[in-house]
DNA sequence: GCGCTATATATCGGAAGGCGAGATATCATG
DNA sequence: CATGATATCTCGCCTTCCGATATATAGCGC
């Protein structure tokens, strides 16, 4: 939704791809393993996605093998991709960061009605602290 | 793009409303503020969002002010929609924080073809090692 | 052999979401 | 009086998501 952002499909896809390279099926089943769960990337999304990402260059197609007669597509990060996964990466963390905190700023003064002086731009660019 | 997963803009608007009610305007310029000018929320995305979250019940109107003449219509969170952002901070804290790890874990080998053995599920359930 | 599940590829079309552009209105600045 | 900031909201195009579907091999239970 905004200038230099990547779909969350298109995160997890990279990030399954960041310590090497896979196939299309195995994306789909390492995303799910490394979220815990959590996200689900289906298979009629998989596909747009590897697309998109190969053609933005962050993404190639690294080879084709054969297991039991079933052919697999091996896709690989490129090196913008990792950049672009690492910048990622530092946004998401900074926002998370920032929802943390700001719950925890809520709760301080639940019935507040504003709260004068209470913007003087409080830990200003985020940039998350974990890690 | 999974399950219980909340769009990027739907994330961003209830970051900015978690410490205090705002109206649609300074969400926007909230958004912008807190992410370090990362993520610019556009005025066309702003009410579909604001609509969703409110019928989802995630955010609720809090009231109306006059300012100058100028009508300022202000949002609150739901104790929903606070329970719904953490668990949203978390997701993508511990996703940020896996493809952090995979990009090292990738740089470890990068000329390496597959490496047998390679996933006995390393770091199984990533689920971040933050806060 | 048959049906079912898992593995593996890919496409189609409807639905949801993002966003540029525009409409409307007040106030301050130049 | 024009421009820009503040403030609301709508319309329609386009991108993205994803359920459904198609195709094909291998293994298991019956």
């Amino acid at each position: 939704m905004a200038s230099r952002n990547m779909t969350q499909a298109a995160f997890f896809v990279l990030t399954a791809l960041a310590d090497q390279p896979r196939h299309g099926y195995g994306i789909l089943r390492e995303v799910e393993e490394l979220s815990g769960g959590d996200v689900q990337l289906r298979v009629g999304t998989l596909y747009g996605v590897l697309d998109r990402l190969t053609a933005d260059g962050l993404i190639a197609p690294d080879r084709e093998e054969v297991h039991d007669g079933r052919l697999r597509r091996y896709y690989r990060v490129t090196d913008d991709g990792t950049r672009a996964l690492a910048a990622e990466a530092e946004r998401m963390a900074a926002g998370a960061s920032a929802a943390r905190q700001r719950i925890a700023e809520g709760r301080k003064a639940p019935a507040q009605p504003v709260n004068p002086a209470a913007n003087p731009s409080t830990g200003p660019g985020l940039a998350g602290g974990m890690a």
